[in-house]
DNA sequence: CGAATACTGATCCATAAGGCTAAGTATCAC
DNA sequence: GTGATACTTAGCCTTATGGATCAGTATTCG
């Protein structure tokens, strides 16, 4: 398995979790602080710290300490790469999708055959 | 959490998976029998079952059994919900953008303020 | 009918995930 | 300098995940 698979995986896991999810629509917002990130959230600091380094992980997000403050910053970049794989995939069927409707128009349609 | 976050959980996690991933691209191509399906992969049957499980519970498939052959069939519909949230995401982070740059143009051209 | 085929159910295992608490370090404000 | 603030580290716990094996059921084919 390669490394685009690898990060795929990643990037997938990172949004399969309500909290990372919401983390990233408050980041899409604009950078932010871990503590304010933090505030809606009913969790110890620690636990949503692991859901940072998890985003930060898989790309969507990078951080930068500056003195005792971290602040977050989505990377929509990353997202590129959901999309591709959307394409990719709708690509695929829809493929098979055209084909399908040429062969169910000949049907109907002798003279086409 | 409601509904809608639980699905988006059930979807991405299935996606997390290079396994269920490469199935997902398979059955684009058109329905398939378990079998033919777990053809390429290096895994004992009962273990790629629990695949296909993952995924007809996350909605991205429908299975349905005529004697002994299980036919796997791909739910386009699905995806739309990962399209939407991806669509949600980006507006965010777009309107944000669009207010940064109005900004920044304004600044560079003071008559604009 | 018996053998082959296509699943199915159950159990096990190692690892990962998503939370917790406790304790710590570094920076900031007064 | 001291207390408050913003993380950080480490360890723990329960549950889930992604595989395995074994044994079974149901259907199909010769």
């Amino acid at each position: 398995m390669d490394q685009y698979s690898t990060r795929l995986d990643g990037i997938f896991q990172a949004l399969a979790d309500p909290t990372r999810r919401a983390v990233l629509m408050e980041l899409g917002k604009g950078p932010s602080s871990i503590s304010d990130l933090a505030k809606p959230f009913d969790m110890a600091l620690p636990s949503f710290m692991k859901h940072i380094h998890f985003l930060e992980g898989s790309g969507l997000i990078r951080t930068q300490k500056q003195g005792r403050v971290r602040t977050c910053a989505i990377e929509t970049k990353q997202f590129a790469m959901i999309e591709s794989w959307l394409s990719a995939q709708r690509a695929v069927w829809e493929g098979r999708n055209d084909r399908l409707e040429r062969f169910v128009l000949a049907e109907h349609d002798p003279e086409k055959l």
